[in-house]
Order: C-alpha cells, then sequence, then structure tokens
DNA sequence: CTCCTCCTCGATACGGTGTCTCTCGGAACC
DNA sequence: GGTTCCGAGAGACACCGTATCGAGGAGGAG
C-alpha cells in the first residue's frame, strides 16, 4: 500500500511529527529539498507535502512552505477534507460499468465521461482497485436498510433481497466483489451489523452467529454471479431465453454429448433466476431455523 | 464461439462433405481459392484445412492438397486427434496459474513457461478465454465423482465437499468461474448429472430439482470467493490470521469507525472457513430436507 | 506593481496485456 | 533442381494502469 514513493516519504514525515521530532509550527523540507534527500521528481516531493496537508497533519503558510499543524482535533482527522468531486467521479464510473460492464471499466475512458484528462483521477482516488471499491459502496450504501423490527426470518429475508436486487441493478458488482479483496466498506459494514442484529434472535453464540452471516452473503453472492452472466448474456444476445438450452447451441450440443442420464430427464428447464433465488433463500432460511430450535 | 474466420470457413466445408456435396477423395479448394473466395488472409484460410484434417474430416495428399476422408470410423471421431500437447498446455497453465494467480496468467508468461513462442498457444487454444475454460474443465476433471449411491444427503455433501476442495487446491478457480460465462465443460456437465441424479430422490418435479442443483453450486461458488481471498491474503501477508480483524488494521479502524451494535458484541472472531462451508452446507441440506419432506 | 517562489496540473512515457498480420525460411513435388 | 506451397514466429496494434516531469498559474513579499 505504501509502495509509491509519494506515500513513503508522507509516511516518513507523519512519524516525524508523530515522534515530536517535528512540533507544530515547525517547517518540513521544501519541495526541493525533499527531492534531492530522496532523490526523487519535485513533484512526487510535492505530492508527499500535499498528502500529509490533506490528511490534516500539516497546513501551507505562503511563502514558507508547509508547516506542522497544531494538534489536529478529531473532528479534522475524521473529515479529511473529502474532496467533495470524488463521488460524482464514483457515480460516472457506476454509470459507465453499469452501461457497459466492469470490462469496459478502464482508467481513461472514466476520466473521458468525467470530462477530465486521465491522471486527474488519480487525486481524488488512490487507483482503479479504490475507485472500484468505492463503487461498490456507494451501491449498497444507496438502497436504504430495512426496519430491523419483527420476526429475524422476515427481517434477513429482506436483506438478503435488498443485496440482490443491488446484484440485479449493478450486474458488475459480483464480479468485482469476487476481484476485489474484500473491503472494510461502512455500507458492507452497517449490511452485516443488520444481518447479526437479526440473527442474534437465532442463535446465542456470537460466532455462529457471524458464521451464519457469512453464509447467507456468500450464497446471494454466488447467486449474484449467476445473475450476472444472466445479465450480459441477454444483453449480447438481445434475446433472453427462457430455457437454459435454447441459450446458446453449443451448451445444447455439448449437453447431448457429455450430459448424463439425470440432466437428460429434466429435459427442457425454464431458467428463471429469481424463482431459484427464492428457492434457495427459503431453503438456506429452513436451515437457519432448524439451528434456532 | 464460431467467430473466428477459420472456423467459419471450417464449418462450411464440413456442412458440405456431410450433405455430399464433397465426396470422400474429392479435393478440397486450395488455400489460396479459399483465400480468395472468403477474402481471408491466406494463413487463415489454411488454418480452416487444418482444424478438418485435425478433425479427421479431410487428410492432406502431398502435391494434390486437403482430400476429403474416408468416413471417418466412430472411434475416429470419438477421438478427433485431440493434439496431445493441448492437454501439456493446459497443465502448465493450471500450473502457473496455483502458483502466481490468475491475474499473472497472461498468454504471454504461459508461453515461456511452457517453452514455445507466444502465438504457438493459438494453435492449441483458441485464445485465452478458451484457455480458462479448459483449465476450470481440467480442475474439476481430475478427481473422481463419489459413488452414485446411499442416501441422498451424503451423495450431495460428497459433491459439494468434492467442488469445495478443487476450490481449496486452485484458488484462482472462483475468480476465473465467475470472470468466464458459464460454459458447457463436460466435467462441470458430469458434475451436475451426478448432483441431479442425488436430488431426484428429493423433489419430483425436474424444474425444482435443478432450481436446487443451481443453489447447491452457486452456494459453493459463492463461499469459494471467501476461500479464494483468504488463500491469497494468506500467501501476501505471509500468516494466516486466526482472527477476522486481525488480518488488517484498516479493517480494524473502520470496523470501530463504522461497524454497529451487533457487530461489536461479536468481538475477536475466529475466521475459519472450513468450519462456516461446514455450517452453511448442513443448513443448505437440512433445508433440502424440508423440502423434500 | 513587480518579482519570485511554490504548487498544481496533465501530457507523455513505460511496461505490460491479448491478438492479428505478414514475412520469411524450409520442405515437398514437378 | 526449380518452383510452389505452407506453417511458424516476430512484430505491430490498440489498449491497459499509473509514475514522472515540464510547463503553467496562483499568490504573497518587497
Amino acid at each position: 500500500m505504501d509502495d509509491l514513493p509519494s506515500e513513503r516519504i508522507a509516511a516518513e514525515l507523519r512519524a516525524r511529527i508523530v515522534d515530536g521530532d517535528l512540533l507544530p509550527g515547525d517547517r518540513l523540507p521544501s519541495t526541493r529539498a525533499l527531492a534531492a534527500e530522496h532523490r526523487v521528481a519535485a513533484s512526487t516531493a510535492a505530492r508527499a507535502l500535499t498528502l500529509l496537508r490533506d490528511g490534516g497533519w500539516t497546513r501551507t503558510v505562503s511563502r514558507v512552505g508547509s508547516v506542522v499543524a497544531s494538534p489536529p482535533s478529531p473532528v479534522r482527522r475524521r473529515a479529511p477534507a473529502a474532496d467533495p468531486t470524488t463521488d460524482d467521479l464514483v457515480a460516472v464510473a457506476i454509470a459507465l460499468a453499469d452501461a457497459e460492464g466492469l470490462a469496459a471499466l478502464s482508467m481513461r475512458r472514466v476520466a473521458a465521461a468525467f470530462g477530465a484528462p486521465t491522471m486527474a483521477l488519480y487525486r481524488l482516488v488512490r487507483g482503479k482497485e479504490d475507485l472500484v471499491v468505492r463503487m461498490i459502496d456507494a451501491v449498497f450504501a444507496a438502497a436504504a436498510l430495512p426496519p430491523a423490527t419483527g420476526p429475524w426470518r422476515a427481517r434477513l429475508e429482506a436483506l438478503a433481497r435488498r443485496q440482490w436486487r443491488v446484484h440485479g441493478r449493478h450486474p458488475w458488482l459480483a464480479r468485482a466483489l469476487s476481484l476485489s479483496r474484500p473491503q472494510a466498506s461502512p455500507a458492507l459494514l452497517r449490511l452485516a451489523d443488520a444481518e447479526l442484529a437479526a440473527l442474534e434472535d437465532v442463535v446465542d453464540d456470537p460466532v455462529a452467529r457471524f458464521d451464519l452471516h457469512v453464509v447467507l452473503t456468500s450464497f446471494v453472492r454466488g447467486m449474484a454471479v449467476d445473475l450476472a452472466a444472466e445479465i450480459d448474456a441477454a444483453a449480447d444476445t438481445g434475446l433472453d431465453a427462457d430455457t437454459w438450452a435454447d441459450r446458446d447451441p453449443a451448451l445444447r450440443e455439448a449437453l447431448r454429448r457429455h450430459g448424463g442420464p439425470a440432466l437428460r430427464r429434466v429435459g427442457d428447464y425454464p431458467y428463471d433466476l429469481q424463482r431459484i433465488f427464492d428457492t434457495g433463500l427459503a431453503a438456506l432460511l429452513d436451515g437457519f431455523e432448524r439451528i434456532g430450535r
């Protein structure tokens, strides 16, 4: 994470401030001095200073340079001067991914849609992975949490269906979730909290409770992969095949060649993911009920 | 699937042979003639002829060109002279993905590991997606199917655990499955068949049966995404964190900031995916049992 | 008002990706 | 032995994510 030279330099300076080596009011080394000391470009050193300023560690004093700020108040550090347009950027990226899929989500294309030069994105976002994580958080944050009252089963069902609907609206989501390592997204944490609260009525053991939360989430995510495939298969072919095997002749052929007797006995299968999701969710919650008893 | 010009041409010629338009011993159009007729590069036309020859439809006669072969015996067609090195290539690719992850799986790197120039891969494999699909098929085909006898629950459990173990051995698999559109892989079809056979003892309605199959498969796949993240997180950090929040300080911090009361009540959570998988599988099969009754 | 310092910005560059194309060397027949 | 043909592989192409660095503007000091 701290692989960028600018971040390495910023971290080092931050350490000196924390250690008391640099006191409030002290001047930090100038951009030029930093550049020479660390053998990096001046702009790299400048970005290190910017990072510190954005973090509230320093302030810039005209004609003097960067100066260690007064011990940052908790409030200051809690809201690190988030550039308001970052949210706009994320919204644009979501729209692009919705329209053209995750594969089309390149920094250059997002920048074009955003009306900014490519490298301007890197001032709002740490990199592509950061952008994707913010997109994930944003789509989950957009839908309101269902009320936290009533029987646990109804609450869990509502929560699962909420996630399912988000996946339906944003087909890229399942792939993004499986590509990016699980992140501490506020919206996802709120979701987890709501699920855990509902699960408190199912099992007392907190570990078992969390296990069930992971199970439910994984189930929805697993189904969402199918949903994503379904949605952009429909987008590709223009028609959404009702029947599984109709979707593509190669599949039907392979089925004929490699499919065993049980598969053949199924015959024409009306492929309807919503029905399958309902079935699976009901089965899983039935299982939860049995655990509770 | 038949998007490549060479395959389109091969398919057309194959159709003419099947129709009797071209009889055994007849000369096929020369490479040049095909190229001119279809307005493609000579090498493309040549590849079409190669495809036919590899499929056993034609043989090459010196100084004459391609000639329609005698009606291929069933045996011949069953084993379409599969270039034996394709399997070697897939094995090399699997080893590379196991060792360095899906991100490192580039055609150039596979070619280097395979000891061949990059473009040589394209004679064994249609492209990268084709390679990945073959990898998926290969890893599922490698493990033997459990015996198809005994109570349905034990059979389903064995099948699910088998898939789970495959995911554990090949962490790239979950991501590959979610990236590639579902393919008609022989090994996966055999798996589906076995699951459906076991499910025949659960529900009579074939549609509901297939629904349950999709549910079970999706559950395993969803859990496998977590498994993949876990495995390569462990590979990155070197240590495998027993406790969920220990894994990375940023997560702990986010938990403190955004985590709600229910999340906090969980406290230190021993993160053990095998236990979670067991719990989830048991819950799901409990649900299946209730449907059966 | 002028000058000078500093910083911000974005064009460019780099090392990668998957795949197509085209040229060249060599083998096989007249 | 000359010519024809084919296949192999090097390079080209259009992208990707992002580090770097030169040019430009903003803003305070004198």
